[in-house]
DNA sequence: ACCTGAACACCGTTCAAGT
DNA sequence: ACCTGAACACCGTTCAAGT
C-alpha cells in the first residue's frame, strides 16, 4: 500500500502527523498509528524526531507558517488583531493536533513568534504602551484558544456526547458558533479600544 | 494503610479521585491509580460509576457546588460576572481535574446550570436581551476557560517545559499571571457594557 | 451485592540487535 | 545510518469467576 521505497524524512513524519490529526482527530494522533501511516515500525519514527512532542510542535509551526500574517493595512490595530484571531479559530478547527499543542504547552515556534511580534508592534505603533501591547495581544490569544478548546468538544466526537442541547433554557451549542466568536472578540476589542484612549 | 474496611461508595470515588487530581494533576487521575488509593482493584471502581467521564462530571459538580455562587448586590451584572469568572479561575487552578473537564466537554451539570441561570437572571434584568445575554455569559465564560487551560500548561508540570521566559522580547509567563487575567476580563466586561448601553 | 483475576486492545518510549 | 523486535511501564474497559 504504502509507496514509501524512498527514505524516511522528518519532513515525512509531521506531514504524516498533520494528516493524521486532520482526519483522525487529536485522539488519533498516536505514535503507532502515524508509523502505520507511514508504513514502518514506531520505532523507526525515533530516528527522526525525539519524541511526540517534538512532532506536535512542529505541526502548529507547520501550519502557523503555511497560513502566514493576516494582510491588513498598517494603522488598523483592531483589524489586524481580529483577523489574526480569526484566522487562528480557523486553523485550529481545521487542525485539531494543533489545537491540543496551545492547550498543552507555551507554543515558541518561530512562526508563533514572528506572529507575536508583528502583533506587538502594530499595537505600540498605534498607542499602545509595551506591557499594555503584551496584555492586549494575549487577551486576544487567551480568548481565541479557550473558544477553540471549547468549541472542540461539540464537534470531535461527532455524537461522541449526548447532545445536549439546551441547559437552563439556553441553546449550548450557539455557546461556539462563529457568531458567538465574534461577539466575545468585539467585546474584548472594544473593552482595548477604550482602554489605549483614556491613554492616549 | 487504608481504613477502608467500610464499604466503597461512590462519594468515596469522587472525593478521592478529586484529592488525587488535586495533588499529582490531571494527568495522574488514572482509573488504576485512583483504584490504588482506595486500596481496592480498578474494576471495584466500576460498580459504582460507569466510566472515567462519569467520575470527572462529578469532580466538576463537586467543585462547583463546593463554591456555591458569587455573593454579588443585585443589580451589578458586570460585578457577579467578575466574581463568577475570578472564582471560577481559582476552583480551576485548584482543582486542575475539573478544568480538564471543562475542556473536553460541554459542562452540563447541576451546580453549572444553576450557575448559568443566575447569570443569565441578572444580564437580562440589566437590559441585555435573552440572545444577548446568552452570549455575554459565553464570552466571559469562554475566556476564563482558555485563561486557565493556557495557565495550567505553565505551571502543572513545574518545570517540565523549558521554561521558555521570552518570546519576540515579551515574558511569556505573565500571559497567564491573575493581572493578565483580571485586564482581558474587564475588557471584556468594558466591551459589553458599551454593546448594552448602546441597546438602552 | 460487591469485589477480584485475567485478559483485550491500546499508549509512549528504551534498548539491543540486525542490515 | 537507518530500521526492527522484544520489552517496559503504563492506559480504560470487559468478562467470567469468586464470596
Amino acid at each position: 500500500m504504502s509507496p514509501a521505497n524512498a527514505q524516511l524524512t522528518r519532513e515525512d513524519v509531521v506531514r504524516a502527523a498533520m494528516r493524521l490529526a486532520d482526519s483522525e482527530g487529536l485522539d488519533g494522533l498516536s505514535m503507532r498509528r502515524l508509523a502505520e501511516a507511514l508504513g514502518v515500525t514506531p520505532m523507526a519514527l525515533y530516528r527522526h524526531v525525539s519524541n511526540k512532542d517534538e512532532i506536535l510542535a512542529e505541526v502548529v509551526d507547520a501550519v502557523l507558517r503555511d497560513a502566514g500574517l493576516p494582510d491588513v493595512g498598517a494603522g488598523d490595530w483592531a483589524g489586524w488583531l481580529a483577523a489574526a484571531a480569526h484566522q487562528l479559530r480557523t486553523l485550529l478547527v481545521e487542525h485539531p493536533g494543533a489545537l491540543g499543542v496551545f492547550c498543552r504547552e507555551p507554543v515558541t515556534t518561530p512562526a508563533a513568534a514572528a506572529r507575536l511580534a508583528e502583533g506587538l508592534e502594530r499595537l505600540q505603533a498605534a498607542g499602545f504602551g509595551t506591557d499594555e501591547a503584551a496584555r492586549a495581544y494575549a487577551a486576544v490569544h487567551t480568548y481565541t484558544i479557550g473558544f477553540c478548546s471549547l468549541a472542540a468538544t461539540r464537534s470531535a466526537g461527532a455524537g461522541a456526547h449526548p447532545q445536549v442541547a439546551e441547559v437552563a433554557g439556553v441553546d449550548i451549542g450557539a455557546f461556539t458558533s462563529e457568531a458567538q466568536f465574534r461577539f466575545g472578540l468585539e467585546a474584548i476589542l472594544a473593552g482595548l479600544a477604550a482602554e489605549v484612549r483614556t491613554r492616549a
